[in-house]
DNA sequence: CGACGTCGTTGAGCTATGTCAAAACTGAGC
DNA sequence: GCTCAGTTTTGACATAGCTCAACGACGTCG
C-alpha cells in the first residue's frame, strides 16, 4: 500500500520546494540515446526533430510505493516509462479497488484522462518516466501527425486489450483469470525481449486480485492449484515459470490460445 | 439470438449479390443533412469538405438480430450509427459470452480493431449506419487532422468508459452494478436529448446480465429489487423509469454519484 | 381472438469465491 | 544468523450469485 508520500504532483506543482525527483531537464536524458524508443510512441517521430521532444520532457524517478498522481486530480501531465513498473487503479468510496492496468518500459501513460485524472497511477518498484506538460506534447501531435497516428494506434491497442480483460472480469473463472494473466503478462514481457518462459511480477498478491476481480487469498489458492497440476513453478524473487505452455493457453481461453504460443 | 442471418461483410464482400442491403451509394444521404452530425466525429470534418465525407459513405441497414460483423472476420469497414441500436460482444470457445457495449446514433464503430474485428456486433433493433471502407477513412483521417484528433478523443473516452466498466465487472455488486447501468445509460440518452427519468432499455435481459457479468436471472431479480425498493418502476415497452435519483446514483458509487445529478 | 414461442420472473438448492483468522514464509536490517 | 514486519499461504466457514426448473406475461401470427 502507499506509504503516504505525496503525489508527485502535488510535491511539484506550483510550490518552490527543491525539485526532488526530476533528474533532469531538457537535454539531459537526450532521446537520441533512449532504450525504450524503439518501442515507444517516440519512434514515431522523424529522427530529424527528435530535440524538439528532448526540448519538452522532463525525466522524473519514483521509489517503490510512491503514487505519481491520484484519480480526479487536474491531469497536467502525460507521461512514457523508460525503466520500473506502475499499477493504474480506480477506487470505490468504501475502498474496494480495481486495477485497471499494469504499465511496463516503452508505455504511453495518460490515455483515458480528460481534465483530470481518470485512475491513480502508482509505482510498484523504483521507476522512471519521461514526463511530458499535456498542452505541450498536444501541440506535438498537432505537428507531426505520425505521432498523433501513433497515439491513436496505442489507444486502439488499449480499447482491444480493455475489452479482453472485461471478457475475464465477467466471465472467466479464477483459475482461466490467473491463466490468463501469467499468458498476457508473458507476451507483453517477450515483446520487450525477455522469456517467455518465466513471467516475473512485480505486483503483490493483492495487486493481482484487484486486477483479476478476485480476493488475494484466491489468488494464492489458484497459483497452488495451478503448481499442483505442474503448469507452473513458482520461484524466488516474484519469478512464475510456465511449465506447461499447451495448458495454460488452454487455460487461459484467449482466441489465440489455440495458436499453441 | 442471431436468427442465423449472414453477417453484412459477407453478404456483400466480393460477391455480385444484389445488394439488398446498402440502402444509398454516395450523395444518397448527404452528410448535410444527417440529423447526428453534430455530436459523431463528423463534425470535426470542416463543412465545406463535407461532401468528401459524403463521397466515401454507404449506407446500410440492419434488422433487429442481423450481425453487422463477427470476431475474427478481416476488419475492412468503420461505422457510424444513424440509427437503433447494437450490442458489441466477444464469444469463449464454450459460449460464455461477455457483452462489451452498446452502440447508440452517433457513435463511431471501429475503435479496437486491427486487421480483424475484435468483437462481433449484431443488431438490437432496426438499426442503419454509415459504413467507410477503412483506408479511405484513415485516408480522410490524413487530410483532416481536425477528424483525427476528435477520433482519439473518442478512443480516449471509451478507454475512460472502459476502466469504469472494469471497476464495474470486477467490484461492483450485481444491485450496484444495475445501478451503475442505468444511471449511465441515463446519462447517454439524455446527451441525445432524451428525458434522463425514463431510460429505454432496447436489450434483453440475457444481453443485459452479459453486459454486467451476471446472469439473466440476477438481472431479473436485482430490478424486482430496486422496484420493491421504490428505486425504479419497470413501465412497458421496455421502459425504466427512475423514481429515485439520488439513491440510484448512490447505489451506482460512480464518483459523479455525488454530484446528484 | 386464440395458440404459440420467446422473454422475463420467481423459486430452491448449489458452488465458486469471499471473509476472517491463523500459521508459514520472505526479506531487510542488525 | 536472528528478529521483525509485511506478505503469502492455508484453513474453516459464510454467502452472493449461479443453475436448473417451473411458471407467467406478452407480443405475434394465423
Amino acid at each position: 500500500m502507499a506509504k503516504a508520500a505525496k503525489p508527485l504532483t502535488e510535491l511539484e506543482g506550483t510550490t518552490a520546494l527543491p525539485r526532488a525527483v526530476p533528474r533532469g531537464g531538457p537535454g539531459v536524458a537526450p532521446c537520441g540515446a533512449c532504450a525504450v524508443r524503439p518501442l515507444a510512441i517516440c519512434a514515431a517521430m522523424p529522427l530529424e526533430h527528435l530535440a524538439q521532444l528532448a526540448a519538452i520532457v522532463t525525466s522524473v524517478s519514483l521509489t517503490a510505493g510512491q503514487p505519481l498522481f491520484l484519480e480526479g486530480e487536474p491531469a497536467r501531465h502525460h507521461f512514457i516509462v523508460t525503466g520500473g513498473a506502475l499499477k493504474i487503479y480506480k477506487l470505490l468510496s468504501d475502498g474496494r479497488r480495481q486495477v485497471t492496468g499494469f504499465v511496463f518500459p516503452s508505455d504511453f501513460l495518460g490515455l483515458a484522462n480528460k481534465e483530470t485524472y481518470a485512475y491513480s497511477a502508482e509505482a510498484m518498484t523504483r521507476t522512471e518516466l519521461c514526463r511530458f506538460r499535456r498542452e505541450k506534447l498536444e501541440a506535438m501531435l498537432d505537428r507531426f501527425p505520425q505521432l498523433e497516428r501513433r497515439l491513436l494506434a496505442v489507444a486502439n491497442d488499449e480499447l482491444a486489450a480493455a475489452q479482453e480483460r472485461m471478457l475475464l472480469l465477467g466471465r472467466k473463472t479464477a483459475k482461466e483469470r490467473i491463466a490468463s494473466f501469467l499468458t498476457t503478462l508473458g507476451r507483453t514481457t517477450s515483446r520487450r525481449g525477455e522469456s517467455k518462459q518465466v513471467v516475473t511480477l512485480p505486483m503483490s498478491r493483492t495487486d493481482i486480485g484487484d486486477y483479476l476481480g478476485l480476493s488475494t487469498e484466491t489468488v494464492s489458492r489458484t497459483f497452488t492449484e495451478l503448481k499442483l497440476a505442474g503448469i507452473v513453478r513458482l520461484e524466488p524473487k516474484s519469478r512464475v515459470r510456465i511449465l506447461d505452455d499447451r495448458k495454460i493457453n488452454l487455460l487461459a481461453e484467449c482466441e489465440d490460445a489455440t495458436l499453441g504460443l
